[in-house]
DNA sequence: CATAAATGTTTACACTGTAAACATTATTGA
DNA sequence: TCAATAATGTTTACAGTGTAAACATTTATG
């Protein structure tokens, strides 16, 4: 058996081979992206990723799992103070936040929400990380309906409304498909467009 | 040279790749789909779908400009006498249609709107096939904006924004990321609401 | 210090994408 | 009609992959 001591060595490896397969998630994408490649950029054997990782699905589980620490640290910067004092102002931020990870890591992004990993649920602390990001937007969202800015509908219908069109909004654009649409304006102008008419449709009553 | 004569066959032996192509896309899903399991289901020598495709990505890509094809008709089928009898009814069930084809054929979906394709410009029959399913969104748009049923806003970013929910709940859906939002009601009902507060923020001044 | 666990390496195997050489068939120009 | 040619399919080959198994080595603990 091991104790602490060496875990900061064990941690060490585990770590350089989260940052190779990060790297070679910007090179190649997450589709191409070889447990082998990982190895040899991390400068250990082929094989050695297997003493830290079960298979080549939790080791992507265990980088998206770090891509969701990211980005919720990314949300949360939308209100430095906490989520208590958000506003509409602040929320629009969260929202551009939201695309601008996705805009910043698009390899990151796909990993995490497109279906590379089958289920979540199968890699436990995955889907917590998941979870939390996504506690953000709903504590803002039912933040925002106690200050009268936001409909009083069931908030997870409203968290989930908010997060379809941001993640909907980001995957269209970092694929490309919205290209063709709008060249002529930068997404962070067409991102306000969408925004607002989003929050005039839970405006209150 | 050929004629006419045996495209018949040339197309036959296409379309037996295409067809095992989908049966092995549903059995495994886009990034586990090898050319070589095509081949064996579809009974030709290994290597043979190379005759048909320039390589994996373009026999994926051809795939998917198929599922276009049944994309576009299923939204179609929203306003049977053409899209210039379009209302708000036709336009809602015109949504639950793009939800239900990305519910019913998941793998057709990912491949047609996730990054398993990675530039659609380099298939161009592929690009035509998007932007043609884009195109009946966008005319509905336009017929609703000339019948006043939604604000006068450039188009093509309505369409777009209409678009982004759709995408974002669709995708959302077939990942399993909003069941444990709101398993209590059958997505129908869930996306009842997403639409009408969609409506309801692109509605007349 | 001996033992057992943790960690890493080597070897092995079945599978993949795809290039190249070859065989066969069908089409066409003379 | 028939030889030339293009289209289509097969066989062979190769480098790269995921991962299981056997082995070696380090390290913490009884």
């Amino acid at each position: 058996m091991r104790e602490a001591a060496d875990d900061q060595q064990k941690e060490h490896t585990r770590e350089r081979c989260l940052d190779a397969a990060l790297s070679v998630l910007q090179d190649v994408g997450p589709e191409a992206l070889s447990l082998r490649e990982v190895a040899r950029r991390a400068e250990l054997s082929p094989t050695a990723p297997y003493r830290h990782f079960a298979d080549k699905e939790a080791m992507l589980a265990a980088l998206a799992e770090r891509g969701f620490g990211v980005f919720e640290a990314q949300l949360r910067t939308a209100s430095p103070e906490g989520l208590h004092m958000m506003t509409l102002v602040r929320f629009h931020d969260m929202g551009c936040r939201y695309v601008q990870f996705a805009h910043d890591n698009p390899d990151y992004y796909r990993l995490m929400f497109g279906g590379v990993i089958p289920s979540h649920e199968a890699h436990p602390s995955l889907h917590t990380a998941g979870e939390q990001s996504f506690n953000v937007l709903l504590q803002s969202i039912e933040l925002l309906q106690r200050f009268g800015k936001i409909k009083a509908a069931e908030p997870r219908r409203l968290a989930a409304h908010v997060w379809a069109l941001c993640h909907g909004y980001a995957a269209l654009h970092i694929e490309g498909r919205v290209r063709h649409i709008a060249e002529e304006a930068p997404w962070q102008e067409r991102f306000r467009d969408h925004f607002e008419w989003l929050m005039e449709g839970v405006a209150p009553a």
